[in-house]
DNA sequence: GAAAGAAATTAAGCATACTTAAACCTTAAT
DNA sequence: ATTAAGGTTTAAGTATGCTTAATTTCTTTC
């Protein structure tokens, strides 16, 4: 499926924000797609003035690019809230929906639904949702893989790329805003052990990796 | 912008519906492109199965072409109910968007909206949606160009295409399921007088064949 | 039934987002 | 300071939906 420009400037922000930074290797991994069509992408937003790029030496999303950006990812989160709330999507199933009607639906479109929905400030894996004027809530959240034995946390924000993931989450009870306690954590393979309603759970690392939370302890 | 191949199928239908027969040129009028982009994609959904294609003769939707097509105006038509009635947007700027997203939205989120929207019969012009099996009600209606002094005749179905054609039904009062008699026929230009709620309102060819009606004389 | 006119198709080429293969920088190790 | 490794960019070529120009086919007229 092709992929229109508008959808690099928005991972770009997104993997710059999950991982601290950006690469060309990075963003095709993420994307799907071979490191010479991100290069080839960066030039051309580069020309149109989305992004600042200097050669082999890395590249940043404008001030310009970083508006297309936070837009595109407004109308994203907006209809995800969309399909969960009203349609009664289950979370897992709502990313790839919205990453197509994304791009099929006009800032006027998106201005009604923000209302029709009482303008929300979360999606329905914790992402804050930016607003008319591009204004983004930042939660202060970390991993699950960087908490210690004996803190108390809450879940506040799940990765919503992996199906699987979330489906295994809503098997075992965890959602959002669910609280915590680390019973054992293993250093070995950067697993945790968790305890929460009087059962246990164990989360691999990559589980874990997926899973942010506020510590409350 | 860039046509799908299922866009055509969708146009395919409707000319033949509303016009009658579907040549070359005719569809590439009514798609804003040139002849031999249809006719180069003609041959394309020969070779896929969706369309019987004659050379020069002539070419028609095979039942697999016509299941596409009316899928793909489902959900043209309920994306517009959902935009009037839930977004409340006005009837004339709902045909744009819903073009958009028509293309955007899986089988599976068009029969939860369809179900969200308690499965509605027709879409703001009055065009009944296919069911999920891909019936339609075909309504028996004729163009306003059609009637004769006296007629009473009420009006069923609006075209969607031109926003300033129904902008200006909405200013003049014309609505759906609004119902009239004719004053005076002009055949000189083929435009029409009509009155209802006591006011009398000329109607130009232009405008009177977009108008379809049920004579209920 | 030949010729003219109209419509449709084919040919050649453009734009865009991709691919693989080759060339090019940068960096880190010796 | 060289060199080797890795990541990045450029080169060359593909797929797709378009364009204009040329050609083919059909239809109408005489
Ligand atoms: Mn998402
Ligand atoms: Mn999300
Ligand atoms: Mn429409
Ligand atoms: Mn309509």
């Amino acid at each position: 499926m092709n992929t229109s420009p508008e959808d690099y400037l928005k991972n770009i922000y997104i993997v710059k924000e999950t991982v601290g930074k950006v690469t060309t290797s990075g963003l095709a991994e993420k994307m799907g797609i071979t490191a010479p069509a991100v290069s080839d992408m960066i030039s051309k937003l580069a020309k149109s003035g989305h992004i600042k790029n200097i050669p082999y030496k890395g590249f940043e999303l404008t001030k310009k690019g970083e508006e297309t950006a936070i837009n595109l990812i407004r109308k994203h989160r907006l209809w995800e809230v969309f399909l969960v709330q009203e349609l009664g999507y289950e979370w897992n199933k709502v990313h790839d929906e919205a990453e197509k009607l994304e791009h099929s639906s006009s800032d006027e479109l998106i201005t009604k639904l923000e209302e029709y929905l009482s303008f929300p400030e979360y999606d329905p894996h914790g992402h804050p949702i930016p607003d008319k004027q591009g204004k983004i809530i930042k939660q202060k959240v970390i991993p699950c893989t960087e908490l210690e034995v004996g803190d108390i946390a809450e879940i506040r924000e799940v990765s919503d790329a992996s199906q699987e993931v979330l489906g295994y989450l809503t098997k075992v009870g965890l959602r959002l805003n669910v609280k915590f306690s680390v019973v054992e954590k293993i250093n070995f393979d950067n697993s945790v052990q968790i305890e929460f309603e009087n059962q246990k759970i164990f989360l691999s690392e990559k589980l874990a990796k997926n899973i942010y939370v506020r510590k409350s302890s």
